[in-house]
DNA sequence: CAATCAATCAATCAATCAATTGAATAATAG
DNA sequence: CTATTATTCAATTGATTGATTGATTGATTG
């Protein structure tokens, strides 16, 4: 070895770092979190081409982030373990406590209202059990179809303020999307507040609601 | 804003891995996590030029990472929050976890032995209450008169072998160093297997130790 | 076995990064 | 006010990275 090992280890810890420094990265590993998919999905998902796309899960897969396999002609990729969510979750905390970029982000997100503060998990798993709270998922259709929190109605942001008449005002909304990462329903919390409604966003997305062990449905089963 | 209020956010995710990605600055959040610091100390601990590694704690300000101050002519610098060395260790699990690379470094440290595993924090305070362990602090002597665990004795690894019959051969031996990152208590450990002491390494070092809100004694406090 | 589809590879270019050198600034002591 | 000490800035170098393009490989289908 020509190097210490105290800095070859080092090395390695800089490794997956590094590999977490790319926005596109973070978005691969975003979508992988919703569940495994081949990389033309991905491309589609993510809005990188192709080639790019591939280049950028190889370097994932050098850090032992995410593995393939073969399916026929296509290749699909999963995530390692949940660990790597636990990483990138911890990434955003540190970001959100100490850099004031990230929170005028994401006070530009709540467009000037007060957000209140996200549900716990727990406390939805209760209301959702009691019938007492309206959830809403605001995925995309395919990822709302691979999986769900039971009794949860699909609606994107878009189709969101044209369907407003569907939901029961005198009901409180949670909503969630693909996880701690994703804006959505962020979004959707402001729209909803600004016509009246009692929304909150859940805490995390669905990703970390199945490693919580609690039960999804999925579309056909 | 030019970009999506989307890929801003993970700009500013990724900026904090990043930050992450050049063993150098590990190297310097490690030598933080031991207690605030100046520049130069910072250079001589770590071993780069002193204005390399003044702009390297700039990358780390800029990333929200540490904070300095100003004192007479000198800046001290010190860790914003104890947060950033819980996503070091988490980077460090997973690289572990994950990375033959990792497994093979370690494996060489413990030179061909099998390593046992390390003792909690927890029950080496139990032990060192019922006086049952030697506890052996194998970082430099400055860093040890910095704060340290009560009882230990400091001894680096170049002394080590000199002083071995200072040791009671009966009683366990705990090595600790400086955090997960350091190797120093897996090579005192090797060394003192190798030559018949049982000997284990602490989980942690004293950041954590320190962290837990155990006792640390100051030399001349 | 030729055609097709999915993914990767190879080559390129611009942008960024780490380390080095020497000059510049800030605070203090004489 | 000058010298000294501690740190930062600015400019340069070589190395690495990300995105793009077009060619190539692997597996299937007709």
């Amino acid at each position: 070895m020509s190097t210490s090992p105290k800095i070859a280890l080092l090395e390695e810890y800089a490794l997956v770092a590094r590999t977490l420094s790319a926005p596109a990265r973070l978005m691969l590993l975003e979508q992988l979190a919703q569940g495994e998919r081949g990389v033309e999905a991905l491309a589609e998902k993510t809005g990188l081409t192709l080639a790019n796309c591939s280049q950028h899960l190889q370097q994932l897969r050098r850090a032992a982030l995410v593995t393939s396999r073969r399916e026929g002609k296509a290749v699909i990729y999963r995530l390692t373990d949940t660990k790597t969510l636990d990483l990138m979750d911890l990434l955003r905390v540190v970001a959100e406590r100490n850099l004031t970029q990230v929170d005028q982000i994401l006070r530009g997100l709540s467009d000037g209202q007060d957000a209140p503060e996200p549900i716990t998990r727990e406390d939805l798993a209760r209301r959702l059990a009691e019938g007492s709270v309206t959830v809403l998922d605001v995925r995309p259709a395919d990822e709302f179809a691979a999986g769900h929190i039971p009794g949860a109605r699909n609606m994107m942001l878009a189709e969101l303020e044209r369907h407003l008449s569907m939901l029961d005002p005198s009901t409180e909304i949670v909503a969630y999307c693909r996880g701690p990462y994703c804006v959505y329903a962020h979004q959707a919390v402001t729209a909803l507040r600004k016509h009246g409604f009692n929304a909150r966003r859940l805490e995390g997305g669905l990703p970390e609601w199945r490693e919580d062990g609690r039960k999804v449905r999925v579309n056909g089963d």
